[in-house]
RNA sequence: GCGCCUGUAGCUCAGUUGGACAGAGCAACGGACUUCUAAUCCGUGGGUCGCAGGUUCGAAUCCUGCCAGGCGCGCCA
């Protein structure tokens, strides 16, 4: 039910039927608003039209109201009540009847319910997580993936084609970082005391690495190691890595579609075609023996150099390949979701699509940091360092689904204060159990009737009248509003819109579950509202899906 | 110094793209389980929306300037 474009809609052929009779007189039509007042007593939809509309019509707004009310056309039994209030706003009262229609479109839809053709047409690219496979993933990690694979998940829903990537840094320097590390650990485990290389990984991981790796047979490496030795052990550990963080995104529950290697870009070729296409639209230029992309044309505040005068590509060589490459592949639109400590890499990627010729097709989300306290106590993480809180750690602690929906119930771009020990204690009255207990609830009160043989079938419109409380009729308005804001939510690229209604809808129907029962005496009552109760718990179980957060039958 | 993000109840955070008296969870206090799952519900207390101006019929939301916190400013990745 699409009730905000239907009145949309009813009020724009008002206001077109009363310019046309020549009661309003106006150039263009301004924009307007059809929102739901959060003042109860204001109505179920309300209008700012005749307020935005008063200047250009050069009437009071409330007499433009008057104007609008007298020529709206709504269908027989839409609208119990219109009224006009305050400065001028017009509050819709939609007919308890209409709400009721919410009922059998639903249960027909099932868990199509809330899906929509928003998208349709558009390929979509999320591309997010992208760690590096120089270590484990760590907390912040976790909170780029869940946002990742829930607006994944909320993009598909809203009928795009979407296709989730993770790429792979695998070139440059940071392999044969990895593998000096893992040589030092190596040297170390057969007993001697070599200096610990320069910018090496320090984390414990790289030892248990060593370990493995001199467990499965393979022999220690010589001394001293030649560089091939090195790159090799380099490979090893980062292959070793991948897996692991594959295992990890898995338990956690995110999966993607592709997982691209930066190898590759250079495989095919693809830097110096992207350096080529520069090249020839004139924005690249030689100074000091090196290579540079004009990003100040684009706003940028400095130019950037893709080839180094030792003649290396840069990173942002490779990543400005990446991107022609998404776009060659037929993205409509391309998410990057990155940790907001890239953020002063944003404008010159920018820059580059937009020198590519593709502005306006990239969307960076900027992932908010995590900070860390155990006990109230900040953790320094970083990777290098090696002393940081492992997704691993988080998954076993806290579990899969508590920490995706603590993730999810923050907008990305404001920190995120994350409180294992709080975490862990709170776990039984985290918000993600309000809500998943509210579907589980509703689980067994189902079970509980097909044991005493009450049908709960196709739904039986007659009975809905019987459906008049005022809980009812909140969880009605709910559920009717859904699929709108489950497009405002893809539009807007904000999974947490979801959280934040589920944890209302359970809201509501934990309220209604202990006020009334819903297996009584009354056969009739009894199926109109398990008519009710189990539209509410499909559309649970569809935003909880789109969160990647189980919707359990029994707790 | 410059740039980006943030500043809302004791704490953690929402706030429908500028609307009508500012919301939730946790924490505090007081109540409700012989009844479909009490991981629940009902009630009470708690806010100059960082500060100061401006735009507007109307501002937590937009503009400007301060203040505070975080992050970033390589021919690193």
């Amino acid at each position: 039910m699409r009730l905000k474009k239907i009145l949309r809609d009813l009020i724009t052929s008002a206001v077109e039927n009363a310019r046309t009779a020549g009661e309003l007189t106006f150039d263009a039509l301004p924009a307007f608003e059809v929102e739901a007042p959060k003042q109860a007593g204001h109505g179920d939809l309300a209008t700012n039209l005749a307020l935005v509309l008063a200047k250009p019509a050069k009437l009071p707004p409330r007499k433009v109201a008057e104007i609008l009310v007298s020529r709206l056309a709504a269908p027989e039994g839409m609208l119990s009540k219109v009224e006009i209030a305050g400065p001028g706003f017009i509050n819709f009262f939609i007919a308890d009847a209409f709400w009721y229609l919410v009922i059998p479109e639903i249960h027909a839809l099932g868990q199509a319910y809330g899906n929509s053709g928003l998208g349709a047409g558009q390929k979509v690219q999320v591309e997010f997580v992208s760690a590096n496979p120089t270590g484990p993933l760590h907390i912040g990690h976790g909170r780029g993936a869940a946002l990742g694979d829930a607006l994944a998940n909320l993009l598909a829903a809203t009928g795009h084609e979407v296709v989730r990537e993770y790429y792979i840094n695998d070139v440059g320097n940071q392999i044969l970082t990895l593998g000096k590390s893992l040589y030092f650990r190596l040297r170390e485990l057969k007993g001697e005391v070599i200096e610990f290389p320069e910018d090496g990984y320090q984390g414990g991981y790289m030892k248990d690495l060593a370990k493995d790796y001199l467990d499965q047979g393979r022999p220690a490496p010589p001394s001293p190691p030649h560089e091939d030795t090195l790159i090799e052990l380099g490979r090893y550990a980062g292959d070793a890595i991948l897996a692991e963080i594959k295992q990890d995104l898995n338990d956690f529950g995110v999966r993607f579609d592709e997982w691209f290697s930066e190898t590759e870009l250079y495989r095919q070729g693809l830097v110096e075609k992207s350096f080529e296409l520069l090249k020839e639209r004139g924005f690249l230029f030689e100074a000091d023996g090196a290579l540079w992309f004009k990003a100040t044309e684009f706003g940028d505040e400095k130019d950037r150099v893709v080839r180094r005068s030792n003649g290396a590509t840069t990173y942002f060589a490779s990543d400005v390949a990446y991107h022609l490459l998404k776009f060659q592949q037929g993205f409509d639109l391309v998410v990057d979701i990155w940790g907001a400590d890239h953020h002063g890499y944003v404008p010159r990627l920018q820059a580059a699509v937009q020198a590519l010729g593709c502005e306006g097709r990239l969307q960076v989300i900027l992932v908010q940091l995590v900070s860390l306290l155990r006990q109230g106590e900040p953790v320094a993480m970083t990777t290098r360092g090696g002393t940081f809180v492992t997704l691993r750690e988080v998954l076993d602690e806290v579990g899969k689904d508590a920490a995706r929906f603590i993730f999810l119930t923050r907008r990305p771009d404001a920190q995120l204060e994350f409180d294992l020990e709080l975490a862990k204690q709170q776990s039984s009255e985290n918000p993600v159990y309000y809500v998943q207990y509210a579907h589980a609830r509703l689980a067994s009160v189902l079970r509980q009737a097909a044991a005493q043989a009450i049908a709960v079938g196709e739904p039986d419109s007659r009975l809905f009248p019987r459906l008049s409380l005022p809980e009812e009729l909140a969880l009605l308005k709910l559920l009717a509003g859904y699929p709108e804001l489950v497009e405002a939510a893809a539009r807007n690229l904000e999974p947490h819109r979801i959280t934040y209604f589920l944890t209302e809808l359970a809201s509501q129907l934990h309220s209604y579950y202990n006020k009334h029962r819903f297996i009584t005496e009354d056969l009739e009552l009894t199926q109109a509202r398990l008519a009710l109760v189990s539209v509410v718990q499909t559309v649970l179980a569809h935003g909880l899906k789109i969160l990647g957060v189980a919707a359990p039958e029994t707790m």
